[in-house]
DNA sequence: GTCGGATCCGTACGATCGTTCGATCGCCAA
DNA sequence: TTGGCGATCGAACGATCGTACGGATCCGAC
């Protein structure tokens, strides 16, 4: 197939400065000339690489994302535990999201501005990642049954267990996205006792003490200088 | 002074709508002839209660805000016991978000996009509120010293108690913001059920098992019906 | 009756936006 | 040398935006 090593390479440092704008400004309020001064391509140079502004977004959103979920398989392959589970989905999602937290910001922030395809495949995207949380907490809960992702997007049933499911996996997600409105890593607690804060309020609450010789560590603690989404500069 | 029943009415009702048309396709991507096609009141007619589209978000913001803190003064006021405080607190953040969906979510969503002194007076009541949220959970840990609002926002201690405290404080609001990106509702648990599933996740935790009778009800259950920020039609 | 302020409107202006178009440059194959 | 294609550019077009301006309408006070 046609793999353009300098096309690629072009093609993501758009992407990636882009988004570093989209962050600061907002989509909307963000100008193409914006990313023209960014980047240092011409306005209309821009136009060799995406065909309108709102594919550029879905281009940010989706490599965002695919890496992600890519991600996610990779460090979930093998641990059967619901709990180690959790604790992986966590651990994963918060060091992508504090690493890439400008790509981040402009996934959650501007979920609503994509329309047709575009916004369909980023949703189908965000069910698939969704369903996955939502099946560790159905197994963390009674470690049996099926995964648990279709209550959460279908609508059957109403109300009941698939509806405090439901509850429970997005009030989780409020939890780990709402740092990309507070989190500052020069202030802030570093990610890994972020991490750690955020499973033991989750999982024990903050009546109960932590353990005294710190949470539980995950085995294999791969992946912790390589989480950046940009291979090079 | 000059109370003009005539002219507030009106004032509240562009507010209103203004707040709907901004919470549906975002503050920068809403024009004011969308807002004079919502409301009915002229392009410029508009401009008689308002002098800019920023000045029309900050009066939403602001007013929306107001009425959030004085609610919750008046729920606060002669509770001592901070786990009941606290308690108060989550339920009139959730019923005022679910019962003024759109004005909460303009303020949440479009935090930053209000400059000079429209934004610092918005932070101000921010502070204000995160602070007190972060004085009860202070109390609720070790019942004593400070409120802890100085911590949340102020850089010292950098790194430590004040940290956690910070950290704790806005994974809370996590949990009850985030609401404005999935709750519905018509399929989604009662807010009194979503109130009491929050605050047993945040207070005890998932692998800790509800209370068979329900979780621990509040005393006053004052202000049911009447949560919305409009007095009329 | 008419004066004046409160209220509301139609219209237009200047700015900025996303996008398009045709031309140009560099580079490799023929 | 020349042809062609990938890559890039300057300039402009049409649309939409926030806002300003001058005039209309209404209504109670004198």
């Amino acid at each position: 197939m046609d793999s353009r090593p300098g096309y690629d390479r072009k093609l993501l440092n758009i992407l990636r400065t882009a988004a570093s704008v989209f962050a600061e400004k907002g989509y909307s309020r963000a100008s193409i000339r914006d990313i023209s001064g960014a980047t240092g391509v011409s306005l209309s140079g821009l136009y060799y690489y995406f065909g309108s502004k709102e594919e550029l977004l879905y281009l940010i959103q989706d490599h965002c994302f695919a890496t992600l979920l890519t991600r996610l398989e990779e460090d979930l392959e093998g641990v059967a535990d619901p709990e180690c589970r959790l604790r992986i989905f966590v651990r994963n999602h918060l060091h992508f999201f504090v690493a890439n937290m400008e790509e981040m910001k402009v996934l959650s922030h501007e979920a609503e501005v994509l329309t047709g395809d575009f916004r369909s495949r980023i949703l189908d995207k965000k069910r698939a990642y969704a369903g996955a949380l939502a099946g560790i907490l159905s197994e963390l809960r009674e470690p049996e049954g099926g995964t648990g992702s279709e209550a959460v997007e279908n609508a059957l049933p109403p109300r009941g267990e698939g509806a405090t499911l439901r509850t429970t996996t997005f009030v989780l997600f409020g939890m780990m996205n709402w740092i990309y409105t507070w989190y500052d890593p020069e202030r802030d607690l570093p990610v890994e006792e972020l991490e750690q804060t955020i499973l033991h309020l989750f999982l024990h609450g903050v009546l109960t003490p932590p353990a005294p010789d710190g949470e539980v560590r995950l085995p294999e603690t791969s992946r912790m200088g390589r989480s950046s989404i940009w291979r090079g500069g």
